[in-house]
Parts: structure tokens; C-alpha cells; sequence
DNA sequence: AATGAATGAGCATTCATTCAT
DNA sequence: GATGAATGAATGCTCATTCAT
């Protein structure tokens, strides 16, 4: 059975060890990412590990919940920031996107919990999901987007397309080459690749085109 | 190591270990579904697998590969058969939604082949995204699309989209209460939930709202 | 390395410490009871255990001794009593019934000793032996046990009745369901059962029946 | 998940690694007895005794209702051999003793066999007790055994003896000074030591003493 | 006196793969 | 062509024990 730690040393080294495991299941994926690899990574010994979680399943879950909190606040904290002319759901997005550009953990971690947590990933993508219905709402009240989109549908197309352009621009490179096993951070997306994908996003949802 | 089938027979026993790894691999992850399972539900001996298949590593990734030729054919065909008014890409778009319908492992398959196979991954991907640039470069020549839209982003959003809509729709149910871990196919994506895509990406890619 | 207690306080933990210790050794079993299980249920922390013990091993050792010398004060103390009609070795013998029908812990720390530490086992056993010879040659001299009869078989013989019966009615369960594994103290052996015992035993030592 | 056998040689290994379990269960315990040491013992991969065996308790298991089923079929072997002036019933006791001196291993395994597994340890002294009672209650129609011996409770007393006596003098040594760790088989049952605990049962079921 | 954080050797179990038949 | 027996490296996890505070 794992613990709260009860110790200031105890909370940093909890602290340490969710932080690296972040990043060796995002490199090798949640089945290569061993206790041992995580442990020697963290540079504590294989039984402290069990101190403070209690199976490699539930760090797991522990660190999606963890990326999705954090990504939430990147968003939110973007979204209140805005006052007038950027629409606050646009700033979510963009938002978004910076957040996976600085953090690829997010897409790697994500794209394989599909087998390894299930009830986390749909609460993950859930709850985006809502912040993203939220804004839409609003920016329709105001007349900002076309009256006739479907929030909650427009919502998972915009979490699809940050998924997969992200993906494509920020994981595996902007020469398409691909990125290779070593998961090294890349750059960031291109200026012109995010133009392109906010005018496509305008245009989805101006009020303008609208029939 | 593995051999081509000499007899007809042999021709049988590889297509049956291949398709039903192509359900093992979507309803319990690739690293759940091992060649133990898969043989069981092949009806074959364990050995009779490396006769056909040099590695479990080589036959996920001959799935993928078999995955993307299906895909890629249904939409080809969808789009050939398309004639006036319902433009070429749009029907290619309808015909990968209705194809992963039909086969959730898709999905299930390619969300989970980033850290087992990301060079065919890429080669999935990339392929599909080419299928797509070639139609909407000629719907732009066409004047049915906007000139400004980047065909590239366009396609990598469009399969975004695909993806997570279908994930959220077909996958998980339509309502939203997680499609349980049995990988049950559901009857695929409702009709109004279709239309309001669809209606989405006309409005992105039309050239009506453009400045 | 482990101390003797210097302090009243000290005394009362190491005190409770091995109280704990005899029951979770006798619910579970020496591999199951951990020390974190034995100092939990002490409300103690892990370190404090190796304060008044220098291993696992050591306090089992000392479990047994401890249930060692309160059966024999038991049966001591029972022979003791008893002056006339009712003869010293068959006090005893009622002694270390009952003694075992409100302590099952004996039982079961016994049956498991004999891979934990087969030297204090046997001690235990050949003191209790001795005790059942000294009875047994008295009552010899005095002609209530027959002549012939050798008193250390005997002894032994004892031994083995009273623990199999004691297993059997006391441990688990007079319907002899099985007792489950919590280890719950059933509410001793029923008198018929008793009085059966005695009778045999009475005729097997006997100078009656003697040819 | 184990399998039966399908060929001869997978029957001979399956046997090889029962055989070899009894004997290291034997002689370092249930606990101290790994896998690999059985495994080593029996001269096959680690693997190879899961192909056999679903887990260590079960394997335990089988080895108990194995060492069971000899038993009985010794003590019934023996009985049925009998015709008139040794009693069934004293022939089945001599042979049970008659099979632990051969096979020490019997209460080696049954004395840790009540956290391990209690369910198949009851049973075994169930179906050893149901056979002495058969037996018993014969011999009280023939009036060979008093009428008011209880049979249950003289067949539990009957084995308690046969395990303690065993104990001390077939697996302890004659000398009484301990047999070590090694559980090296002892030469079996001094005859002074047999004739003494006969003579005792004797007494102890014998009619004539009765009141 | 008391604690809880830290350790690492040890264990049961799984599974892709090989090979003799 | 087909099979199933055999393997052993690798993995997640436990637990007695030590030590700094």
C-alpha cells in the first residue's frame, strides 16, 4: 500500500518521482517505461517507488490527471487574459496549442491511454471538452460564432485538429521526416502552420459565412 | 524465420492469423494480445504462427499497413463514384467516417502504434493526408474550396477532426458514458452529429466567406 | 541491534509489541505477518520494532517461548491444585485443553514453527513432555498408571491427542466446516468431546486393564 | 493459464516437477521453496512449470491431495491385506506409520499446510479420519472395540498420536536431539517405540477394560 | 524513545521465440 | 504444413532491515 508522505523530504521526492515518470512514459511508452527505468531515472531506490504509488497503473493515471489539470489551467489562465479583440475560446486554442508545443508529453502519454486507463483519457478529454462548449456559448451569446454550431460537436473537432496538427508539426517535425524514437522536444508549431489552421477555425465558425 | 505460403492452404492459415490479430490488437491494446491469444483464437499452434509472421512486431505492423490500403481503397472508391454535386473530398471525408464505423479497430489500432510501429504510423497518416491534398488542390482549381486554405493543414485537420469525432461518437457511444473495454462495435455515427460536421468543414474550406 | 527497555514506558512497548506480534502471527501466519502489519497494529513505527527486537525471527522465537512457559504455568499450576480424587497427570492433561481452547494461537504458531525454528519448536515440545513424564512416573509409584506403560510414548501420545483434537473441535469448529481464516477463537471443546478423551485415555493408562 | 499434457514427454515432465516439489517442499518449506529452486531441481526452465502448473499454491495443493491419496491407499491397502488376528483397523494405524517413517515429507507438508492451504489440509485429515472410523465402527460390530469408544474422536485421537509420535521419533531422531535442517529421512519407527504406542491403543479401545 | 524514509535483494509470473517431431 | 513442449530474460511488486532526524 502506498502513503501520503508525511515528511517535506517525503512530498519532494513523491514529487520527483511523478515528474520523471512523466517523462520516461511520454520517451518510451507506458510498457518499455519499467519501475526500474523510472526508479534509476529518479535516482531512488525500486521499493521508494511503492512508498508513494501503488502500481505503475495508478502513476500512470496520477500523471494524465496531472497533464490534464495542467493544460486545463494553461487554457483557462490564457482564455481570462484576453479582453476584446482575441475571443477568449480563441485564446484557449492557441493556448492549446502552445501548451502541447512545450509540453509533446501530452500527445504521447495520451495517445496510449487508450488501452491503459480508459476512464481517465474520456474524463481527460471530457472535461476539455467542456471548457472548449463553455467559451463557444459564450462567444455565440455574443455573436461571435455562427448560431447554428453545435458547441459540443465543434468542441471535439477543435480538440482533433490541435491533436493531429500538433502531431504532425510539433511531434514529428516540420519536414514531415518524422520525429524519430527519441522524442526530443521540438520548437514549437511554425507561425505559418498556426495561421493557416486559425483562419480555417475562423471560417468554421464565423457568424459571417453562416446561410 | 517466416515463410510465403506455398499451398492454398497455407494461403488460408495466414489470412485467418491475420485477421484475427487485427481484432486481438483493437480490442485488448498490442501488448495484451499476445501470440498465446492470438493463436487460441486462430485455431492454430503456437508455431505454426512463425511460420507465416517472423515477429509480433512484423504482423502489427502488416496490419497497420492492411488497415491503411482498406481505408485508403474505401475512399478512393467513395470519391470516383462521386460525380457533381457532392464534391470528390467530401465524399472521401463521409467514406473514412463511415469506414471507421464499421471498423472501430482503426482507432483503436493507430492511437495505440505510436510507440509499436511510428514509421509506419507516419506512413499511415501521411498517405491518407496525401489522398487528401489531392482532392481539395483540385477543388480548389475547381473553385469549390478557398484558394487561401494551406491543402496540407487542411488535410492533417481534417483527419484531426475525423479522428476525434469519430472516437467520441462511434467509439465511446453517443452518449458519452464510455464504450465499456469489450471493443464492442456500435452502430455507428449518428446522422445529425454527421451533418453538423460536415456543415463545419464546408464552412472552413468554402470559398463563400473568404476576404 | 536491539536494547533492553530502560524506561517504564519502553517496557509497556516492547510489552504490546510482542502481544501483537503472537495474534498476527497466529491470524496469518509467519510469512504473511509483516512488521509493518505487526507495528501497525502495535501503533508503533517500524523502527521502533528493531529497538526491542533484532529481527522477525527473533520475536517469533520469543512468541514461542512466551506461549511455552504460559502453558506450562498453566498445567503446572492446574496439577498443583488438585489433591486427591482427580490425579495430578490428568489436571494436567484438562490444562492444557483448556489452556488451548482460549489460546488457538498455540496451535497455530506451533504448526508453522517447525520451518521458522525447529529448535525452539522441539524445546517446546520436550518441556512439555517432561512435565507429562514427571506426572506420569509419579502416579506410576503411586499405582494409578499401569506399570508397563512408558511414560515418555505416553507423553508424547498425549501430546498428539490433545493437539489433533484440539485442532479438530476447538480450531476449527465443532461441525468441523472449517474454521475460515480469520483465525476467530471458537468457544472451547464441548464437553461430550472432553469426557470421550478422558475415557480413553483413562483406559490406556489404567493398571486394570493391564494383563 | 496451465494446460494438461498432450504428449508423453509432457507427461513425464509434468510428473518429474510434482515429484520434486514434494521434496523441496519438504525440506525448506513452503516459502523458502521458490520456483526457480523447484525448477532447478527438476532440471527445466522456469517456464516450463507454468506450462503445467497455474501457480505455486496450486501446485502445493496437489502435492497435498497427492501425498493424500498414497497414504490412504496404503492404510487401505494394508487393512484389506489383514484377516483375523491383527484387526483392520490396528493393521491401517501400523501402516500409516509404516508410510510416514518411508515418506517424512507427509509431516513436513502437513504441519505448514493450515496458512497455505487449509481448505485440502482439512480435507486430508478428513478423508484419513473417515477411514479409521469405518474401520473402528467394524471392529465395535465384532466386538473387538469397546461400544462406548466414540469412533470420531478415537480416530482423531489415533492420528494425533500417529503425527506426534512420528515427529519425535521418526523425524527428530531416536536421540531426541533434533534433525537439523536437512530433513534427511531417518530409518523409520524403533520397534520398542511401535509395540509401546500398540500396547496404549490397545488398552484404550479394548473391551475388556470397560466398565 | 520514537519515527518514517529509503533500500535492494528476492520472488512469482509472463511471454516472445525456438525447435524437435 | 502444423504442432506443442521448452526456454529464460524481463517485469512488477514485497518486505526485512538500516539510518538520519
Amino acid at each position: 500500500m502506498s502513503t501520503q508522505p508525511r515528511t517535506e523530504r517525503g512530498t519532494r521526492t513523491r514529487a520527483r518521482i511523478l515528474a520523471v515518470a512523466t517523462e520516461v512514459f511520454a520517451e518510451r511508452g507506458y510498457h518499455d517505461a519499467s519501475i526500474v527505468k523510472i526508479t534509476e531515472a529518479a535516482e531512488v531506490g525500486q521499493g521508494t517507488f511503492y512508498l508513494y504509488f501503488s502500481s505503475k497503473q495508478e502513476i500512470f493515471e496520477e500523471v494524465v490527471r496531472d497533464l490534464n489539470s495542467r493544460v486545463r489551467r494553461a487554457m483557462f489562465e490564457a482564455s481570462s487574459a484576453e479582453t476584446e479583440r482575441l475571443d477568449a475560446e480563441r485564446a484557449g486554442f492557441r493556448a492549446f496549442f502552445r501548451f502541447t508545443a512545450e509540453n509533446p508529453a501530452l500527445y504521447r502519454i495520451m495517445r496510449q491511454a487508450e488501452f491503459v486507463a480508459p476512464e481517465v483519457l474520456h474524463m481527460h478529454y471530457e472535461t476539455i471538452a467542456r471548457g472548449y462548449v463553455a467559451g463557444l456559448t459564450g462567444a455565440q451569446d455574443n455573436g461571435q460564432v455562427a448560431p447554428d454550431v453545435d458547441t459540443e460537436v465543434a468542441a471535439w473537432a477543435l480538440m482533433g485538429i490541435g491533436e493531429m496538427v500538433g502531431m504532425r508539426w510539433v511531434l514529428w517535425g516540420r519536414d514531415g521526416a518524422g520525429a524519430g524514437t527519441d522524442g526530443a522536444a521540438p520548437d514549437g508549431l511554425p507561425a505559418e502552420i498556426f495561421d493557416h489552421v486559425m483562419r480555417l477555425v475562423e471560417r468554421a465558425l464565423s457568424p459571417e459565412g453562416a446561410p
